[in-house]
DNA sequence: GGACTTGTCTACCAACCGGTAGAGAGGGCA
DNA sequence: TGCCCTCTCTACCGGTTGGTAGACAAGTCC
């Protein structure tokens, strides 16, 4: 299942560079789906067309091939969402941007989610290397909030906690397709993923609105 | 660490019923602590001072360990949530009590959230056997969050998402404790849980709330 | 006392894992 | 031609894992 996939990551270069992209991306799929522990070299390698060894000589380590898959990760979604959010100005497009970017990653790439979340759950250490570069947006997305709160447009709150409050109900609704298929019987079909972005949507929306007429 | 703690399980039976329990507990802190396949039968058998073969008399594979440990945490936080709604009658009061009671436990059982997230990562079958008993108290929230529509208290939106938005919310603020570090650089206090708490009943309280003076 | 059950152990095993050593193929280049 | 560099391979190793076989001790029941 989810056959050979065309370049996913940034532009190829030449000969072993080509490679090496490849053997990221694959990782980031295995680890995604089985989990860092949960997958093997070999696995990795040989749905790349190579052996085990051959891997071992673009990455020396099992860990060593985690970092760099951590950090091509980082990379690719700030990328995707640093462009889905051009010309969006407005409050309220520029959040929906963001989780519009997140889900038509997730729906081209389907382990990406899940493997974002197996680097949370390999402690901070790591996560940390996938968001250097995520930094700086995240920067930029708490102190949108902020004026929107002090514009009366958003609810009152921490905003660096509604914010990781947002970043759950959105890598939630992705990574949870076994919750979810147990509770309506889905099948993780591309119409549903849409219609779990309208809900997530919505359900942010709300979560964000300010309280009525406080005089 | 996390020393031997007793019976975090329900009541504890005579002799091998006994250890029985305790295999299950120290397997559901095993499994959510390094996940599935990165927990070996040896060391949650002498995390409970015997050896990995005396556990294969209890449990014949490491798959029959896990199904009884998803049975047991389906069995344990439906006897929680359920103890914590009693007396609870208002929409308001009975969505915060769940909350509550998802807290408790995860204070003075830290793997369990992250057992519950390995559970549905292993797939809808492994996530089915945990839900067993918790589906009546699923239907009923369901109906509760329609009700709750209906009378104009609640947003109006899908009930079934709603649920599972929620229930992201909930499980993802106590499982993605390195995305949050990685935010604000906490440490993860008892103090800091309780905070989250607040933050999710206030988050979930406003996700919750009709859209103002829709006439 | 003897059979049976229950629980725990030692001793192994085959499979797999991450990683090492080193050979060889092929191309570029002086 | 001969050298070097890049890439891929076969062969192997030590450690760990889930799981099996079987001995042994302590009741318990007849």
């Amino acid at each position: 299942m989810g056959g050979p996939t065309g370049r996913l990551l940034s532009v190829s270069r030449t000969g072993g560079e080509k490679r090496r992209h490849a053997l990221i991306e694959e990782a980031i799929r295995a680890f995604g789906r089985d989990g860092y522990s949960g997958a093997s070299l070999e696995q990795i390698a040989s749905a790349c067309g190579i052996r085990k060894q051959t891997l071992l000589y673009y990455f020396p380590t099992k860990d060593a091939l985690l970092e760099a898959s951590l950090r091509a990760a980082g990379e690719r979604v700030t990328r995707e969402i640093s462009a889905g959010l051009e010309g969006k100005e407005t409050y309220w497009d520029r959040a929906e941007a963001v989780i519009h970017s997140v889900f038509r990653l997730a729906e081209q790439w389907p382990e990406f989610p899940m493997f974002i979340r197996e680097a949370s759950r390999l402690g901070p250490a790591a996560f940390e290397q996938l968001t250097g570069d995520l930094e700086a947006l995240q920067h930029r997305a708490v102190r949108f909030l902020q004026e929107g709160m002090d514009a009366g447009e958003i609810r009152k709150q921490d905003p660096t906690f509604l914010l990781f409050q947002l970043y759950t109900a959105v890598v939630g609704s992705l990574t949870e397709a076994s919750v979810l298929r147990a509770m309506i019987g889905e099948d993780k079909s591309r119409v549903s993923l849409r219609r779990r972005e309208r809900e997530v949507v919505t359900f942010v929306r709300s979560a964000l609105q300010p309280p009525p007429a406080e005089a």
